[in-house]
DNA sequence: TTGAACTCGGTTTTT
DNA sequence: CCGAGTTCAA
């Protein structure tokens, strides 16, 4: 009853701050927010404001990074205003508004599809070194875009040297393709709003006199294409509320640049900047040792977070001897706390990396201790899913060649690289859509050399695609045939030991469509597509209920957990191998470390392992350098396991 | 074109 | 150790 009681009493009461926070109404407001300060509610409350002093809900417009935060900021805001605001991705908003005023049928290639179109247009190209080229130059185009350059406003002095030189080239035809496609990639969703906001003021004066107050959230990892569209949205009046923590940039490997809130105030002139430094959240002791942790960063917008909420116990670091020993302990040290009243799903396990999951799920399943694995690869990147949906793609553009690729060989038709490839070519040259170039062929109107074979093979694709696309009916229904008519379950009997996990994957697919339909009356496939490849693993959420978490620290920020682990506190694992270089990477590692810390409430364990398999080799590792940072005063170092096990 | 044999590299990943 | 990508023979 009291915890309910304190609830609703948080609720309604701000600190000064925060007050001030949402009593903003003009001009651009930086708010920096630090771990636990009540960044949601502020945001939620403000609109609230907003909404109380007239402003009408649908000239509000909240961006944030994931569908998960955007979701649940509506939800709060629908709560205490019956309200529907728009709150979304930046992603998403780029796509409605490239349909709304650019073109309305457009496919979004994930990375994957973007991969594979690039390695077409680098197959022409002669590269001294293709290992890892693809990733390379799909990279350097993600940090173009980002960095809003496109093909031709590169500076050519840049890549003059060894394969480099061939990027500009590279870039063009990347782009070019995609265009032929009718697509465009996730960098475009933010990339091409941006030129189009710059290029047709009339367009972005339509979006400008629709939402004249903006709220960001988790600015510090904005790159600079969504720094310039926000700039650009905000306009003259500068309605432009964000809110951020310079402490918790875990994304600058993704063109996230801390830049954009350090100059804040210069970007935006006569902004108001206000800190939120009380922390609800964690016990005093847990903040103080994030504190000096953090505060071993140089490049850093000083800060300091308080915590009335009693010292708590101090920081638990245990060191053992092989990560067996370490899952081992993580499980255990669960089960008293889940003993003691701990719901399962206040205690998280952060790691680092993907593959450390692997031993803590060997231990969970031993204890039978329910758990839940957040991210790895999600529904919709899963290779039957997208087989699927490639199909649904080529019903939808008939110009998508990532799609048709994809599908053309389900089942075997007798095409490979060299052919598909030719194919591509011939008919952009024939300035015709996939689809309709490989029917002129059979029509006789373009030759293309193909074997007897492959020609009866097209014949029956192309019968299949007409047919589907031909099709009336609901979109759940049109998956169905789409299923049938691919023959797709009788090629997954292929492999029969993933035939039946694929196959309910494939069925999974048809109550999505189904799910889909009721809850969006508009919207085509292209919007049905659209939106799926927008979702990540983060998103399915589903039966977390009364389960131990396990992430990686990426995805840990935002949330909070009575009890937390960080594993692995090992030197070439946190701070990572790669990411040691320079001070800036090491600093960003320090950083998630820190994000890991401050997600605790109550009670923080700290793991290390001495020997650790990695890639099937026993290796030595050397414990963290962080743990030399954090005050010894509040470390609980039990050094027992020392005495079983040293030499 | 395709499957088998081989080499190589291997973070994080909101969208 | 494992999966993706490459190479080579059929």
């Amino acid at each position: 009853m009291e915890t309910l009681l304190t609830k609703m009493l948080e609720k309604e009461v701000l600190n000064p701050e925060q007050m001030q926070a949402v009593n903003h109404l003009e001009g651009p407001l930086l708010v920096i927010a630090g771990a636990g300060s009540g960044k949601t509610r502020v945001v939620t409350q403000r609109i609230v404001k907003l909404l109380e002093k007239g402003v009408m809900p649908h000239q509000i417009l909240g961006l944030t990074f994931t569908n998960k935060a955007a979701g649940e900021m509506v939800e709060r805001v629908r709560q205490a205003t019956n309200s529907q605001v728009l709150i979304s991705t930046f992603h998403s908003l780029g796509a409605r508004i490239l349909r709304e005023s650019y073109n309305p049928g457009f496919t979004i290639y994930d990375e994957e599809d973007s991969e594979k179109l690039l390695k077409g247009c680098l197959d022409s190209i002669p590269l001294s070194d293709r290992k890892g080229a693809i990733k390379r130059f799909r990279h350097l185009i993600s940090q173009s875009k980002n960095g809003m350059q496109g093909p031709i406003d590169l500076d050519s002095n840049e890549f003059e040297t060894g394969d480099l030189k061939h990027f500009p080239d590279i870039y063009a035809m990347y782009q070019a393709r995609l265009k032929e496609c009718n697509a465009v990639d996730f960098d475009d969703l933010l990339f091409l709003p941006v030129k189009l906001f710059t290029e047709k003021s009339e367009i972005l004066d339509v979006y400008r006199s629709r939402w004249k107050y903006l709220l960001i959230d988790e600015y510090q990892d904005t790159n600079q294409a969504q720094y310039e569209f926000v700039k650009l949205l905000a306009g003259k009046n500068q309605n432009l509320f964000v809110v951020g923590d310079p402490d918790q940039s875990i994304y600058s490997w993704r063109g996230a640049t801390i830049r954009n809130i350090l100059d804040f105030e210069i970007d935006f002139p006569g902004a108001k900047v206000i800190r939120l430094e009380q922390n609800y959240r964690s016990r005093s002791n847990i903040l103080e040792a994030a504190n000096v942790l953090i505060s071993h960063n140089d490049n850093r917008y000083k800060k300091n977070l308080w915590s009335d909420r009693g010292e708590g116990d101090i920081i638990q670091l245990r060191e053992f001897h092989t990560e067996r020993d370490e899952a081992d302990f993580v499980v255990k040290t669960t089960m008293s706390h889940q003993n003691q009243g701990v719901p399962l799903d206040e205690v998280v396990v952060f790691y680092r990396t993907n593959f450390q999951s692997r031993i803590l799920e060997d231990y969970f399943l031993h204890y039978q201790i329910p758990y839940v694995i957040y991210g790895g690869i999600s529904f919709y990147q899963r290779k039957e899913v997208k087989d699927i949906l490639a199909f649904l793609r080529m019903i939808q553009t008939g110009s998508d060649f990532v799609a048709f690729s994809r599908t053309l060989n389900i089942p075997k038709r007798g095409f490979g690289a060299a052919t598909l490839e030719k194919l591509q070519v011939a008919s952009i040259e024939a300035g015709l859509p996939i689809l309709d170039f490989c029917e002129s062929i059979l029509e006789g109107t373009h030759k293309i050399r193909v074997n007897k074979k492959q020609k009866e093979g097209l014949a029956d694709y192309i019968r299949i695609i007409r047919h589907l696309r031909a099709f009336q009916g609901t979109l759940r229904d049109l998956v169905m045939e789409t299923i049938e008519w691919s023959g797709y379950l009788t090629y997954l009997k292929s492999d029969p030991e993933t035939a039946d996990d694929r196959r309910s994957n494939v069925q999974e697919l048809v109550s999505k469509a189904a799910e889909w339909e009721i809850r969006s009356q508009d919207g085509g496939l292209a919007e049905f597509l659209g939106e799926l490849t927008l979702k990540s693993t983060l998103d399915q959420g589903g039966d977390s209920g009364h389960k131990v978490h396990l992430m990686t620290l990426h995805n840990g920020k935002g949330l909070e957990f009575d009890v937390v682990f960080v594993v692995g506190l090992e030197e070439d694992l946190l701070p990572h191998v790669n990411s040691k270089e320079t001070i800036d990477e090491l600093e960003e590692e320090r950083r998630l470390f820190y994000v890991g810390m401050t997600r605790a409430k109550e009670t923080l364990y700290l793991t290390r392992s001495k020997y650790r398999y990695m890639w099937g080799m026993l290796r030595y590792m050397e414990p963290s350098c962080f743990l030399d940072e954090l005050p010894q005063g509040l470390l609980d170092t039990d050094r027992e396991d020392d005495d079983m096990w040293l030499e």
